[in-house]
DNA sequence: TTCATATCTTAACTTTAATTTAACCTTATA
DNA sequence: TATAAGGTTAAATTAAAGTTAAGATATGAA
């Protein structure tokens, strides 16, 4: 977990690195909130801690700043006690937490954990066509069921054909999309994955071809009946 | 979300009442100490709020009294002053926050909120996944109730992955998570722990493993099948 | 502090699997 | 039937991941 401690008070901000390590969290340090900002959009951190007294730029500024790209990290307030007043209580939407000084790290840790935790709640993403089940996520294939072990670009192949179900895509959009951009398209690099891909998953699909092909047009997903349906 | 509400003051307990009502909590109200640990035998609250200058018991000693039979519940003390003596801040386990009179009830709300976040942080020390899991309060690991000692970056990256379940994770995403951002990417330090983690863990499970690697894509958890339900 | 131990990093090396290449085959259709 | 698009196979290449040991750092106890 990687946290993300804005704090101009060296001697804290120190503190809580050193504290945070020994927990096992990673930790970056920025001591205004320019700093701040520009570590926060150059890394992804988990949660953030924030001392809302901050030169340069105001703490409730970065704050506002990190919510308008993401609306979902965790923001800890380090707010002194008897300092919390409504403007505070105000910015609590769920997405941020508030801790007052001085503070048990254990405390601190607890409240980390809460933070960093809604992060991960997901959905598995998924791509139907008829019985053929592509999971996003693990980049898993299922017909009926039955899973085969794709490599990344047979994975990446099909994937962009199940997102363009119902459609011929040429083997030059594939090529395109599936390669990064200095890949050569007179290559048969793509024959030799496209054929051992279709091999695959007619094996899953009873011997039956899924992905077929229309000459000089391209290739497309035949719809696999339901076995449940049938 | 049920508050207990000790207040002696009859205006003032009334008025706390009256405006947590409005904000959607649901109150119950004590006027003295003994009023106060009946009712609070009697129900369950999600936080307490105690004025400490009580009829018949005190309020320190209500508080005691209570942490006696719940050690978690939020509880948070009125006071008169804004400076918490040491009587009052020696009692704070983390479990106790201070509000000092006169307050806004949007401050009210918000440290309500926090305190009573604290069941919610409880409820999720632990990641499951399958017969896999991690306390992540304790930072330990049981596979069907066997456990392993891990390093600090061999938890780390457990741990992310079992935040990820149902995903596949790259190695610089792991390494971007687990490690703070003055790390040299190309170095195969990560390539080392993930070796070891992945020994350990396979150890505990019978020499199978239970970190897998999809070549060019990253790493995931196999779901472990709970021993007792085979 | 010092020393012992645990943990982390580095570097050299091995293994494995994905990807590319090249040569050849098949088939639709102009 | 000539030709170009697509299919097939095996081997070569390359890149990712795994492995080991040694040296550097950090941690904790005496």
């Amino acid at each position: 977990m990687k946290i993300l401690i804005i704090e101009d008070d060296t001697i804290l901000n120190k503190t809580l690195s050193i504290g945070l390590k020994k927990l096992g969290y990673s930790t970056d340090s920025a001591f205004d909130g320019e700093e701040a900002l520009i570590l926060f959009d150059l890394n992804q951190y988990d949660a953030v801690i924030l001392d809302l007294n901050l030169p340069k730029i105001d703490g409730l500024e970065v704050l506002k700043s990190m919510r308008k790209t993401d609306q979902l990290i965790g923001v800890l307030i380090l707010s002194a006690r008897c300092e919390v007043d409504d403007k505070i209580a105000g910015l609590d939407n769920g997405a941020n937490d508030y801790l007052t000084k001085p503070f048990h790290f254990g405390e601190l840790d607890a409240r980390l954990r809460a933070l960093t935790r809604r992060r991960f709640i997901q959905a598995n993403t998924t791509i139907c066509h008829g019985s053929l089940e592509l999971n996003t996520s693990l980049k898993t294939v299922t017909v009926n069921g039955r899973s085969v072990k794709l490599t990344k670009k047979e994975y990446g192949i099909l994937e962009y054909l199940a997102l363009n179900k119902n459609k011929v895509v040429s083997a030059e959009e594939l090529v395109e999309h599936v390669w990064d951009s200095n890949v050569d398209l007179f290559s048969n690099s793509f024959k030799v994955h496209i054929f051992s891909l279709k091999k695959k998953m007619a094996e899953l699909n009873d011997g039956v071809d899924i992905i077929k092909n229309t000459r000089g047009v391209g290739y497309f997903l035949m719809e696999v009946k339901d076995e449940n349906s049938k």
